[in-house]
DNA sequence: TATGAATGAGCCTTCATTCAT
DNA sequence: GATGAATGAAGGCTCATTCAT
């Protein structure tokens, strides 16, 4: 299970990522991921045991590298403020940038992951997850938001999750301004 | 159509909501369906010319009911607070109450609805928005919340639909209590 | 099993014709008969056992009506020339004159019928060519057609069994014309 | 759409031929083709997009091999009776053969052809009229039939495709035989 | 690594037919 | 005579998956 970003494997996962995205986990075929990628239906099972586990590769991947970068990203800010604007900038991005397509399809596939799969990928989730309330709870302690920060996270991870089913990148705000804007609703005045 | 809610096809639509939340409108079989009404998979489509017209009936039923009850829990309203309060009542109880399968529905199958079928939902999605539009103007005007009612609107909403994901009824938060906090997060301070 | 022409069934029987002939058999539903007749397709089945009692009423009033005007036009005609045209005219007209559907439909749906019910039809059939037959003789023995007239019986009767694959009434030939330009190719010279 | 005789495709034309002349395209189902071919039906839609392309494939096959055997018969033939003796011989054998399936489902099964499908179907069937309207009007042209070769083409390849309705191999008749009997008919005296 | 051919279970849908009212 | 609702068998087709080459 090569995580190397060069690799056959990663590309599949990430043409397939794309597939998902736009039409669905259910309504992908493998046939058409395999055209995508230039091989026969069959050779993708050289690479994948079978349909699910490429979905879990897609999901996995989009989790864990929007974690690393938010990892990055909080690394580099200078205070809490910016730790704050690094969880909705590095969210948004990974959501609604350009051949960003893996996270939309952790967040509404998730009925598609077997039984067997979902702990694997709760893992990685909680791991993304805990990066955001412990930067909440810095917030809060800071002044900066409300103190129920349980809710909180919870609250603004839906109100971005749900921004890839309005927001049209042709629009007048870019993706880092509306970072900002919805930040600015979370903060205290 | 009969709307009458004692109808056959209103009975299947309500089955196949909850089949359609539980497990998908893809992984739904139109013999689930079928068996869950006690019926033949052949029979259901006396009552509908199609799978996909039991999905749009199902999501219609979603998104107007809920529509009524909000238009008259705030037409019951005595003043802002408690109209602001209602958006956030009717909505959660709509989507996490008992036998409320529909309106999630709504929410998490609309990549399934054809090209055709759109128009007629996005005119009751935009019914059910308009009234909250219009309750948070109203609250941003009497200092409630803040300003930017546009994007706190679809803030919200993404914060309310998130819920299922994550709330369990058997915890220790009840939905009316659960519309609270999440309002009060809301309200400016 | 009224046979008089104003009858409900006879006219139900008319429809099918015209629906079998222009879209066969088998891809006629008995709903596509019963709209077409005002009716819930339920309700045929009052007038007809099964959908092949439709097919073998079709076919046999095809070709007992083209049969009967045969035997009026042999009594009115002077001579053998008019009695040999007379088979000509009347089988085009049967064939392809205005709402004549049902010999066409005994011609090319006879796969569709039930080895049960092929006894009734052919005897009417062979009622049919055996007045062929008479007027064939007849005018071989008076030197008009050559003397092999079983044969002669058969291929006259498939020339003008295809032309409704390639007759166009807004051509340049009347179906008369037509008639009369057949039998000349038959014509000893 | 490989030609050659041995390819997998081809056999499933033939069998597919020999199933829609004896039960009907209607009648037949892709799992009778398949089980047939000792295949399950699935396995048909490798090879075939659909039910109609098989058609459209039994009917190419039916109209080019003739068209082709008649081009090799044509050649060989010394003079112009042997020429238009060509035309009755390999019609019928080609109609009534052993294992020539395939041009009977042409004449037979139109009404099934979509009209996308037709055209290409139509040229093929246009350049086998083309040799028989060459050869009448070389052989009207010697006096050995009348001179309305237009009409007495269509009327002599009804005359024979008829045959397929009545022609009994078991009979006294070999398709030879009754090939000169048909021509004998056409000559004039 | 990849392909070509096939599998087999299942899916949505159709349709002749039935029957209580 | 006719309807509305349903049946149930079957039909064309899809698709993840397998496997010899």
């Amino acid at each position: 299970m090569s995580l190397e970003p060069n690799s056959r494997r990663m590309e599949l996962v990430r043409i397939a990522a794309r597939l998902f995205r736009d039409h669905g986990y259910e309504r992908s075929t493998v046939r058409d991921i395999a055209t995508a990628a230039g091989m026969q239906s069959g050779s993708l099972f050289y690479h994948f045991r079978n349909k699910e586990e490429i979905l879990v590769a897609v999901m996995a991947l989009g989790i864990s590298s929007t974690t690393e970068q938010l990892g990055e990203a909080l690394a580099q800010a200078g205070n809490v403020e910016q730790r704050l604007a690094a969880l909705f900038h590095v969210h948004l991005h990974s959501l609604l940038g350009e051949n960003q397509a893996a996270l939309e399809v952790m967040l509404y596939e998730w009925r598609s992951v077997s039984e067997a799969a979902r702990p694997g990928l709760v893992v990685l989730r909680d791991r993304y997850e805990a990066l955001w309330q412990q930067v909440l709870d810095e917030a809060a302690a800071a002044g900066l938001v409300k103190a129920n920060t349980r809710l909180l996270r919870r609250t603004l991870l839906g109100s971005l999750h749900w921004s890839v089913q309005w927001y049209r990148k042709e629009g007048s705000l870019s993706v880092a301004e509306l970072a900002d804007e919805i930040m600015a609703l979370a903060l205290r005045d």
